[in-house]
DNA sequence: TAGATTGTTAATCGATTAACAATC
DNA sequence: TAGATTGTTAATCGATTAACAATC
């Protein structure tokens, strides 16, 4: 019965993982919480409480051994195993994400990319051949696919979902703009890039309106 | 003396956006907050908690009208006016981004792309001319250009973002795995994917462990 | 008018920050 | 040992949910 670790904790963690990679590679042996809160601009006491959900990593006096803490967020995130990872739908944003080296870095093996266009199949992306969506299920199967990222139209996405989940895939990663609907033992993570867009618009107009409201106001 | 609208309530906008948008798709003239929760899976008082953070767009006894919410929300957002925007890396992601079709219609016009790599310049994508680097600050200032999608290495970002504020630009759609440092009338919205993908394989893996410790259980 | 549903206040829940005893 | 810094409890803050009077 462990408890259930909030939603706001695990997304810092890939972060404080970035940081700490730098911190490695700039030779930074250790660190304590105070130091790492000003260089991440957030507070010490988060940084010491999102840690403490898993168990103390730091020693009093000390601080954190920067190079453990990395290896051991690397096994909270799961990311010091391997998974085996494929794409769907071979355009540029599909293409953009079979060509980013650093998630094979992360043990995240791109198995295959798959596509619906006929003068896509064939071509070979960074050593992945693209595939007819056809050979789906069974290429899943055979390769123990775990992880399938959907950069398709948001009118194709809830049935291809349907199909790699029966074929056994525990994680989407969902750049289709809709809502998928999955089963309990399957996760979506969406990347919903055009609502990521208008909040940053927001906040740009938002600021624009502020500042002509302050020169009303003087 | 506005209250400020908290970061929460603004992530869920465009949300709301895009189901109001398939509502109307689908001819829906009116619609409740308690209807609209159970589509979106949130709790109607939410909704209505949100929305009223803005003003009264419903009516009580009748709901909200679809049309009228929808345009005053992209008026809060601010898509409801055009935006100037450029990408600089015309690789797959700064391409994939000028292809989305999506954007035009938000009100994010596409004025440039940029790159370092003279083998794209030149090039046009979806009547997007690819420019040498060296012509941003005259391209943002003459488009008076207010977004830039920043597709380009972390090592790049940080001196390309200066650059592009020193021009005039107040918002940075970030997908550099960097975090920038910028003035107070500048926001940056990153989109880090291999974060992203770490949230992912967080909540697969851990669902994984959940079911086989459950097996041990029983 | 009666029924429906909002707008809004109050209650609850969860997350963040502060504080400090424990301990290296 | 003295100083530093964690791990952890308590206090604060903010966000979500529940409830209901107002009103269409």
């Amino acid at each position: 019965m462990e408890k259930q670790i909030s939603k706001a904790v695990i997304s810092r963690l890939p972060r404080y993982y970035r940081y700490l990679g730098e911190l490695i590679e700039d030779g930074v042996e250790r660190i304590s919480s105070n130091e790492l809160s000003q260089r991440m601009h957030v507070t010490a006491s988060q940084i010491r409480q999102d840690l403490n959900n898993f168990g103390g990593f730091g020693q009093q006096g000390y601080g954190y051994n920067v190079r453990h803490l990395y290896t051991e967020i690397a096994k909270i995130l799961g990311i010091d195993r391997q998974h085996s990872v494929i794409i769907i739908g071979a355009g540029n944003l599909g293409q953009a994400i079979a060509n980013y080296a650093n998630f094979e870095k992360r043990g995240f093996v791109i198995k295959g990319m798959f596509d619906i266009n006929p003068r896509l199949i064939g071509l070979v992306v960074r050593g992945i051949e693209i595939r007819g969506i056809e050979e789906l299920e069974t290429f899943i199967k055979e390769n123990n696919v775990q992880i399938a990222a959907l950069t398709i139209p948001k009118t194709k996405a809830p049935e291809i979902a349907e199909r790699v989940i029966r074929a056994g895939v525990k994680g989407i990663w969902n750049f289709a703009h809709v809502d998928l609907a999955v089963p309990d033992d399957v996760v979506v993570e969406n990347v919903h890039l055009s609502e990521s867009l208008m909040r940053l618009c927001y906040r740009v107009c938002s600021l624009q309106d502020r500042e002509s409201g302050e020169e009303k106001d003087s």
